[in-house]
DNA sequence: ACTGTACCCTGTAGGC
DNA sequence: TGCCTACAGGGTACAG
């Protein structure tokens, strides 16, 4: 589900009723997501205060006034709910807007001002790790991960350095996070349409035989960032599960050029080629094979 | 070192 | 109506 839009999405729908906010009560309801949560994990967020809500990557990171980070990742469909004491006094204790199911209601956080935050995810594919904030980006989570996308890193060299050599094809290559960090499946088939590039393509052929960018590196990086920062505009994508924090869709779904649109004309003004499925490395992506090489 | 596959878990959509 | 299969925004542990 969320990927670097719906995340960031997410982040900026918390940060008014969590910066600066007390945990007054952590209610943990079940002792692992994916993973286990961590070690006496409500003793160590309750009292405190919520000093930065970051984002990295496809991470959300709660710094806390104990120095720890909080660090929490949405899977594939996890979802943060704000209940606010007025709503939830208008739609009942457990009435979601966005039709999520309780059962699924895996962390509470209860915040001093009466207001709730809640996690739920069915598939259980996300998790939560606390850590040293001090110590954060040595931490194998962060360690090794790529650079920000929409951070002043993201460069046709970087991703020459990244690609030489590499046989991967460039669905792969962009897919992972140890390259560019906060990119998922939809937003790389996107990306590569926007780029005219194939998914098919090798990465290798990124940079030239010094490792030197080709035009294909120069072009793919607008097309990444253009495309994750209009999606962040629409308030991420919504296909099934993902919302904002107070329960409102996504809407850069309706702005996909190629992602779930099998068999339909490319967008792109004077293209006349279709929109084919394929799958790589077990993941459904989009191109036209007309204009993506 | 790199690449591809299986797997974690639940819900839903589509075929029969 | 039910049963079965395939698939879904992610990441990781393996095998080769």
């Amino acid at each position: 589900m969320p990927e670097l839009p719906e995340v960031e999405t997410v982040r900026r729908g918390l940060e008014p009723v969590l910066l600066g906010a007390t945990l007054r009560r952590v209610e943990a309801r079940r002792p692992d997501l994916r993973f286990p949560l961590p070690e006496r994990f409500a003793a160590r967020l309750e009292g405190r205060h919520v000093e930065r809500l970051e984002r990295r990557a496809k991470y959300l990171v709660a710094v806390l006034s104990s120095g720890e980070a909080l660090v929490m990742h949405l899977g594939m469909t996890g979802r943060f709910t704000i209940e606010t004491p007025t709503r939830a006094a208008l739609l009942g204790e457990y009435v979601y807007p966005s039709g999520a199911d309780p059962k699924h209601d895996h962390v509470v956080f209860h915040l001093g001002s009466g207001a709730r935050i809640i996690y739920n995810d069915p598939r259980r594919f996300g998790f939560m790790v606390m850590m040293a904030e001090a110590e954060r980006n040595a931490h194998p989570l962060f360690k090794g991960m790529g650079v920000e996308p929409l951070g002043p890193e993201l460069t046709p060299d970087y991703l020459a350095r990244r690609a030489a050599g590499r046989k991967a094809n460039l669905k792969a290559f962009l897919m992972d996070q140890r390259n560019v960090a906060g990119l998922g499946n939809i937003y790389v088939s996107e990306a590569l349409h926007r780029a005219g590039l194939s998914p098919d393509r090798a990465a290798r052929f990124l940079s030239d035989a010094r490792g030197k960018p080709t035009e294909r590196a120069r072009l793919l990086v607008p097309a990444i960032t253009s495309v994750l920062e209009q999606a962040i505009a629409a308030g991420g994508s919504t296909l099934k599960d993902y919302r904002h924090a107070d329960g409102e869709r996504g809407a850069f779904q309706e702005c996909f050029a190629v992602y779930d649109r099998d068999g339909l004309a490319c967008p792109r003004p004077g293209c006349t080629g279709v929109i084919r499925r394929m799958v790589h490395s077990g993941r459904a992506t989009y191109a036209c094979s007309k204009c993506q090489r």
